[in-house]
DNA sequence: CGCCTTTGACCTGCGC
DNA sequence: GCGCAGGTCAAAGGCG
């Protein structure tokens, strides 16, 4: 696996890294199912907390117990039999994916004030009640993932639990975009958006928004109805969701793409390049970072790369 | 029983 | 101001 992270402390202190970048690709149910575990989430983990140290020094000490609540710099416990723990120990899955992330410095609302409680269900059809407004299109602040399709259809998870709550047939694109809410923890704002990159048709891009206000759920299956499996797929194959999936314990989506993929965050102006830290100059891969990241990976087959994107945009990554 | 997906309608932001 | 496209809601039905 390949993480490439980019962007600069701005981004990162204002964002729930550790919690999109988690969500990115999360293979427990590779892992339950005796499957080596892979180590794309906790590659991510670590850049996040490696980002965090930068912020708050004396955190990284903790690193291996616990997440880093990035919003609110407070820590809260890693769960049990995650897989960022296996990952730290070396044990992946022999893959070599490449994860990618785009860390703009784009100050948005979207996580903050964009992240209101909504009023109250109950509404009849042609009887709205008045949505708060929603924050402008072109401020709220998301993280792109782009992310293989696993052609075997093994499954990944990650530990929040989604629920979908729309799906929209996109102009420009074959494939409709799936929406999906956490439904970890009720008033939990955090969405996702997933839909299968019409350019590339392996690839899914699933974009995260907002953020969760919780920790991850300790038990993949503790909520109710966790256990939901669906027999048979819904007709419409393109949707790249194909079975119903056991909340908390795999993304419908992100279970597809094990492994990891490509991660960027950016504006919807599509800023992410204008955002992203300059290697060379040191800001983001400072000693400190460098350290952190070396220590950590360590263990595992891995090698630092740089890598430069086709915009010319320099990039710094991880062969895990 | 509770949570899920599906789906059509409604609402909002944005470009022209 | 208008229309389009995207995002969200919530009813209906299914599943464990």
């Amino acid at each position: 696996m390949r993480v490439v992270v980019m962007g600069d402390d701005d981004f990162i202190n204002d964002w729930d890294l550790q919690a999109v970048v988690r969500s990115c690709s999360f293979p427990h149910a590779e892992e339950e199912a005796g499957a080596p575990a892979a180590a794309p989430a906790s590659a991510q983990n670590q850049v996040a907390r490696a980002a965090v140290a930068k912020q708050a020094p004396g955190a990284s000490a903790r690193y291996d117990l616990e997440y880093l609540d990035l919003d609110h710099n407070k820590p809260f416990l890693l769960p049990a039999g995650s897989s960022s723990s296996r990952a730290a120990r070396g044990e992946d899955d022999g893959n070599s994916h490449k994860m990618m992330l785009y860390f703009p410095a784009v100050a948005t609302a979207a996580s903050t004030s964009g992240a209101q409680p909504r009023l109250p269900p109950g509404r009849k059809p042609g009887i709205r009640s008045p949505r708060p407004k929603r924050s402008k299109k072109s401020q709220l602040k998301k993280l792109v993932c782009e992310v293989p399709v696993v052609a075997d259809g093994g499954v990944s998870s990650d530990l929040w639990a989604w629920r979908k709550y729309g799906q929209k047939p996109i102009k420009g694109s074959p494939y409709p975009r799936g929406y999906y809410k956490c439904s970890s923890m009720k008033g939990c704002m955090a969405r996702k958006m997933v839909e299968r990159s019409p350019a590339k048709p392996g690839m899914l891009i699933v974009t995260y928004m907002a953020e969760h206000c919780h920790p991850v759920p300790t038990q993949l299956n503790a909520l109710a109805g966790s256990t939901r499996h669906k027999s048979a797929p819904p007709a419409d194959d393109d949707r790249p969701t194909t079975t119903a999936s056991p909340r908390g314990h795999e993304d419908p989506e992100v279970c597809k793409v094990a492994g990891g993929g490509v991660a960027k965050c950016e504006d919807d102006d599509g800023n992410e390049a204008s955002a992203m830290a300059d290697d060379d100059s040191g800001e983001f891969w400072e000693e400190g970072m460098r350290l952190e990241l070396d220590e950590f990976l360590a263990p595992m087959d891995d090698e630092v790369f740089d890598h430069v994107f086709d915009d010319g945009v320099l990039g710094r990554g991880l062969k895990l």
